[in-house]
DNA sequence: TCTGGGGTCCTAGGACCC
DNA sequence: TCTGGGGTCCTAGGACCC
């Protein structure tokens, strides 16, 4: 039997959230209806748009431009800053809503789920009506309006969801591929990016039609194994199941771009301290430990390089990964100004015990006991009560 | 006042072992 | 003195997505 996917994808999630929510709040002006953007902050160098509202998009502002070059398409842009607790509550509300229709749903991205409605037909009749229905109940229980996309697998109610928007249901059967995708620039498959589609271009491959169609051999000689998949995902072919558990992470990561180029080691180290904080603490609530630390550095050239360490001990403790990345700092940093600085922490593994090294000094056991209650005490009282020292600013001449 | 942050997956090349 | 190949693990970098 067929599947029946269902795509759903907010119209301009994180901007349509924080306008509903402002409207909630006692704020009159609907920030959907005026060229409006969420966006970073300049002064420290975050300035890029995230987030566009329609008449935003109709002056020709794009995702991620800088607020500089949107602001000379619309002097009168209003920029807000995001919210991510916000975005995080309508996202929970939309999904808990759509676990109403199955229980085999798929939440891809904040703002977008899969659905698999195979076989719903008897429970809830013609899933083309279902979809419409949900449209219109998520716009009168939440304010915000959803895309949906219905087709035979995941892929392509993706496509179909990114068709005309907003507030729009579109499906994208088997037998509409030809129709429907086949005309569409090659840019608009999905995985294809801006480095693939040039090449692609370039040996006059412009629709995804021409794509579908291509010589896998020509294919593989440009793009390697993932040549014939790019034609498979052409031809719309997608087995990949709608997954309904949440799948756990592979990597944890934080990045900070700091407000001006850094050359000094210990500015840099600096930050290392609040991240190891940042992604130690998120370790731990998952319960992981991590065997391969990577530190990961953007100089002023916008060029990005890192370093990373395989542990024989996994670890999950602020001062280990901590400890780490400075000594990763010493060996990789190519004293270079730096513009952003980051800690990635991978290889995880859920073991509560560590395997004792012949070479690995006792250690206290109490360390991860204290870990493990400053957590908690920032978990109740938020994560400033405890600041290591070195991050409290000394104030100049005092 | 020029260009974010959080992810996933893939690949090339080197080290090392048999 | 010179000549291998295959497999695995690890590291660095890059493409892509939202």
């Amino acid at each position: 039997m067929d599947r029946i996917i269902f795509h759903i994808d907010v119209n301009n999630a994180f901007l349509s959230w924080t306008a509903v929510d402002r409207l909630k709040h006692g704020e009159t002006l609907d920030l959907r209806t005026i060229p409006s953007v969420i966006g970073g902050d300049e002064a420290t160098r975050n300035g890029i748009v995230i987030a566009k509202s329609t008449p935003a998009k109709k002056l020709g502002i794009v995702t991620p431009e800088t607020l500089y070059s949107a602001r000379r398409k619309c002097p009168g842009l209003v920029v807000v800053r995001p919210t991510h607790e916000v975005y995080k509550k309508y996202s929970n509300d939309l999904y808990e809503y759509l676990c109403n229709f199955t229980p085999n749903i798929e939440r891809f991205s904040i703002d977008e789920c899969f659905l698999d409605m195979t076989g719903t037909k008897n429970l809830f009749g013609d899933p083309i009506e279902l979809a419409y229905k949900i449209k219109e109940e998520v716009k009168d229980k939440f304010g915000f309006t959803v895309n949906i996309g219905i087709a035979n697998n995941k892929l392509c109610a993706k496509m179909a969801s990114d068709f005309e928007k907003p507030d729009k249901v579109h499906t994208l059967f088997d037998n509409e591929i030809k129709e429907k995708m086949w005309l569409l620039p090659i840019e608009e498959l999905f995985m294809v990016g801006k480095k693939s589609s040039a090449i692609l271009r370039n040996i006059n491959i412009n629709t995804i039609g021409d794509l579908a169609n291509a010589d896998q051999a020509i294919q593989e000689r440009y793009f390697k194994n993932s040549g014939s998949l790019l034609i498979t995902r052409a031809n719309g072919i997608d087995d990949s199941e709608v997954e309904e558990y949440v799948a756990k992470n592979q990597s944890i990561s934080n990045e900070i771009t700091s407000a001006y180029d850094l050359t000094n080691k210990n500015e840099i180290i600096k930050l290392f301290l609040q991240l190891s904080n940042q992604v130690g603490t998120r370790l731990r609530k998952e319960g992981f430990h991590a065997r391969v630390v990577t530190i990961i550095l953007k100089n002023s050239s916008f060029q990005t390089y890192s370093h990373q360490q395989k542990l024989v001990n996994p670890i999950d403790t602020n001062e280990e990964i901590y400890k780490i990345a400075k000594d990763l700092l010493e060996k990789g940093w190519k004293n270079d100004p730096i513009r952003l600085v980051g800690i990635r922490l991978s290889n995880f593994s859920v073991e509560n015990y560590k395997q004792m090294s012949l070479f690995d000094e006792v250690k206290p056991i109490s360390n991860e006991n204290i870990q493990k209650a400053m957590d908690n005490l920032k978990e109740k009282y938020g994560s400033n009560i405890i600041i290591n020292a070195s991050l409290l600013e000394k104030k100049e001449g005092k």
